[in-house]
DNA sequence: TTGCGTGCAAAGGTTTTGCATGGCA
DNA sequence: TGCCATGCAAAACCTTTGCACGCAA
């Protein structure tokens, strides 16, 4: 899998992500992080690398707020993510990593009656994680 | 609970909507089935009412597609209406519904197990149906 | 008559694209 | 040197909003 071509954009942006694997971030936040650090970086150069990342599998892409836009976080190198699910609380922002053998049955279970199979690392489970939902914000 | 003026327009959007319960219909789609039959419906108002709906839980709002805008979907009046999955192919772009008593079982699980509450509006199982499957397709 | 509903156009926000320039390999 | 990457501005989208007019009750 090529990468491209290594630019001092590129490898800004990405150490932003690898800086924050538990954090996700807006187009927005990574500019504006990235000139407070004295680093300037295009916004449309953002976009595209995000999604040259996303093609990639090391970097997720979630809609979570209703109006505004996607945000991303770093996937690290998905041999360890491939068969669990994610989910992502809509009102915390939290990723859960799931392993769990009934859950494993679910992608069999479409497989086999449904013939389409699920990639994990493009697949995010979105709600209420249990102290947002305990919270009551819906 | 109010559901504000009687308009010809409300009126229209609504019998589209329960016309076509099993489907998603996104505000254009809206507009232009209307414009179809010879009824002229400003987009604001669609906006708008179908705000209303939703608020009052006749209609569903889902985040599927991933540039493009929301889609609405009739909900029923009754809460006993079957939650459903949404399969995205990532080759050919196919949205594909599922009603299966099996994956409605995954919600309680996860539930019940990971302590997290899937928004199905929200949630899309990405991965590759099988006709591009077949077709090799990565 | 009163006040909500409608529709147009303009504004607001995010993302994409065209194109000339810059820089990696 | 040959391409890909970058960045700016413009364009493309989706959605919201302001305002004057229309229409239900």
């Amino acid at each position: 899998m090529e990468s491209g071509y290594k630019t001092r954009q590129r490898e800004q942006i990405l150490q932003l992500l690898l800086a924050h694997q538990e954090e996700h971030f807006s187009v927005d936040r990574i500019v504006d992080c990235l000139r407070a650090q004295q680093q300037q970086v295009g916004r449309s150069t953002v976009y595209r690398y995000l999604e040259k990342l996303v093609q990639a599998g090391k970097v997720r892409k979630y809609y979570i707020e209703e109006g505004a836009g996607a945000c991303y976080q770093y996937a690290g190198e998905q041999s360890s993510c491939h068969e669990h699910f994610h989910l992502k609380c809509t009102s915390c922002g939290r990723l859960i990593h799931v392993e769990c053998n009934y859950l494993e049955q679910v992608s069999e279970h479409v497989l086999a009656h449904h013939s389409f199979t699920i990639d994990h690392t493009k697949t995010v489970l979105y709600g209420l994680c249990a102290d947002c939902a305990a919270r009551g914000r819906a």
